[in-house]
DNA sequence: GAGTCTATCGCAACACGTTGCAATAAGCAT
DNA sequence: ATGCTTATTGCAACGTGTTGCGATAGACTC
């Protein structure tokens, strides 16, 4: 079975995407654009370039992190900032969500389209502002630990 | 008028909130609370350590950086992340308030929290999540912009 | 296949923020 | 005032992410 070469139409798509700009595409994108297809959810900058420094230890932190802004640019991939600031990517073939972290237990969930519609429905009429979900990154009580601090 | 020593109240709270903790009150520390009280609305770490310098150059971050964390404790402080990670600060005397950035325009709106409060429900409501409002940091696309983007 | 153009890479340095540790000094007791 | 305890400081090193620059190597033309 092995994890490789996640979707090669993946693989493809990009190609096409970046000779139309008159961008190469190169043994090191492929590898980071694998590691990424294989650590499906999310991983931060660090663990990526770990990761890719296993199959190819030449790789170098600016390589991934200029690719990674390269997919983004592309709208293959997307980061946000977790609430500590540090960054984590994942690919734009996982459902478009946002975060809530809780202060409380420290636990992550996340907040999928339909859920957090309302939500953005709220922000809208009450800004005039269409929030990205994908950047959507709450911080507050969960239910469970809102119970909790009650007693 | 001149800005010195924002809130002689303000010094004095801290004193004893620390004195309580077993904690001390150095020069330092007033001089951050100042610098902080001075900069009202937000400022980068990096501001702020610049300006404390001004003061006494023998400031380093991390003295500075673990002050705020303190002052965050005692509940004086808060600190978000602006869209590209970044940490601001600013004194809890500031309304607390969201944070709105326009990836088309890269304006910054605030959200105060009586235009926050359907937001807030919004999110509770569908996830049972009590969310902090000064962490609210929102991306995506201000009226404007996306009445621009239609054309 | 050889030559040309230029996107990409690796390196090195920087910026922001954090952490461990030894030296300093604040606050208390005598 | 003197000494003691220990919180705080400064330093130095690290971690994550970014940027500039010369060298490499893709891709295209002839």
């Amino acid at each position: 079975m092995a994890s490789e070469r996640a979707g090669e139409g993946l693989t493809e798509r990009l190609q096409v995407a970046l000779k139309g700009r008159g961008q190469r595409w190169t043994e090191q994108r492929q590898i980071i654009v694998d590691v990424l297809a294989a650590s499906d959810g999310h991983a931060t900058g660090a663990e990526l370039i770990e990761r890719v420094r296993e199959q190819d230890p030449s790789a170098t932190p600016s390589t991934v992190y200029r690719t990674l802004d390269l997919l983004e640019e592309l709208g293959l991939a997307r980061h946000h900032h977790g609430p500590d600031g540090r960054e984590t990517y994942h690919l734009e073939e996982t459902v478009e969500h946002g975060h809530l972290h809780c202060r409380g237990c420290g636990a992550e969930q996340e907040l999928d389209a339909a859920s957090a519609a309302p939500i953005l429905k709220a922000i809208t009429s009450t800004t005039g502002f269409s929030a990205d979900l994908d950047h959507l990154s709450l911080q507050g009580l969960c239910a469970a630990c809102r119970a909790a601090q009650v007693s």
